[in-house]
DNA sequence: CGGCTTTGACCCGCGC
DNA sequence: GCGCGGGTCAAAGCCG
């Protein structure tokens, strides 16, 4: 069964949220990004502090951000203005929404992928056939949250787009709840709940692209009503690999079993950034830019007070190491 | 023993 | 009102 294969830990994927540029994005697609990025603020996470992508834009630090970003565009190979912006055409228009605000930006995704564009649309993404062929990036912008469907517990969400390669994990302790096969795409989607404290209300839901088997969409709703844990307690029991499972945890990719997708404890051993979906940047421990490939694929963000159509997407950014490597070193020469 | 996964059943929103 | 489909519950079993 094809949903059978379809296991992946949420919390993994979550960390795929954290960050990420792509060294091959344009540049237009670079300053979209942060544009985008800028417009957000993370708030599920109470005891983080606020932290706001303007934050990073704003001129507070004169050589600071500016500077990494004007040397991150240096990394960008060409500029492909077209797989920035996600042409109109490309985004479906969300009939009760798809307000201004919205951010329907794609940027390339870290696979080599033909069609920056990746803007797909936005809802019945999953009730929708799978993206031709040649579209392959498409899954990377899509936002969850049919608009015409609203459920009682549809109040924020946060869509990430990520891959399998960069499916991480984060600090935060995920107990899956629920598995169910979603019409229109052979593979099934997961329910998770913060089990790292008893009244937290954060949920989490991953899913694997029907168009692209790589790219896994993860949809966070409600917040944590408690400090982000700082290591991992619950991994009693988190790391299984059945075989008699009828989802045995595989690698979406290579097949074989996937550490990221595994489950919990391989999270925990990564010390990694609590990258809790909402505070992506928030890095205390630093974990999460320690990681080889982490991705900020894309996000949409629903405003408790509107409805499924306050998405805020954030075009799809990939980051890779070397690239800060190189803004080290940047900071220190001050290039050009 | 505690916590997690699995999985079928149930609940509920939405469209017709 | 009915059916469909998504989301959640909860029991059973497994693992460290």
């Amino acid at each position: 069964m094809a949903a059978g294969n379809d296991d992946w830990d949420l919390s993994a994927v979550v960390r795929s949220c954290n960050s990420a540029v792509s060294p091959t994005d344009s540049t237009a697609a670079a300053e979209s990004a942060l544009s985008c990025l800028a417009s957000l603020t993370f708030e599920d996470d109470p005891n983080d502090v606020a932290f706001s992508f303007s934050d990073i834009l704003q001129p507070k630090q004169p050589n600071g951000f500016h500077e990494l970003h004007q040397a991150f565009l240096s990394f960008l190979p060409n500029h492909s203005a077209a797989a920035v912006s996600a042409p109109p055409a490309a985004v479906p228009e969300v009939p009760n929404s798809t307000p201004n605000r919205h951010f329907r930006q794609g940027i390339k995704p870290i696979r080599p992928n033909p069609h920056p564009v990746a803007l797909q649309q936005q809802h019945h993404h999953l009730r929708q056939p799978p993206f031709p062929p040649d579209f392959p990036s498409s899954p990377m912008t899509q936002t969850l949250v049919p608009k015409s469907r609203k459920r009682k517990n549809q109040q924020k969400r946060t869509v990430c787009h990520v891959t399998a390669d960069n499916l991480s994990t984060d600090m935060w302790a995920w107990r899956k709840y629920g598995q169910k096969p979603i019409k229109g795409s052979p593979y099934p989607r997961n329910y998770y709940r913060c089990s790292s404290s008893k009244g937290c209300g954060a949920r989490k839901q991953v899913e694997r692209s029907n168009a692209d088997p790589e790219t896994f969409i993860i949809t966070y709703t409600g917040d944590h009503t408690h400090p982000r844990p700082t290591h991992r307690n619950s991994l009693a029991g988190s790391s299984r690999n059945r075989s008699s499972s009828s989802v045995p945890t595989r690698h979406p990719a290579t097949g074989g079993p996937d550490p990221s997708l595994t489950a919990t404890p391989l999270v925990a051993s990564s010390s990694s950034p609590a990258a809790s979906p909402i505070t992506p940047m928030n890095d205390d421990d630093g974990g999460g830019g320690e990681k080889d490939t982490e991705m900020f694929e894309d996000m949409t963000i629903d405003s408790d007070d509107d409805d499924d159509d306050d998405d805020i997407l954030i075009p799809n950014l990939t980051v890779r190491d070397e690239i800060f490597v190189g803004f080290e070193e940047l900071g220190r020469r001050r290039p050009l």
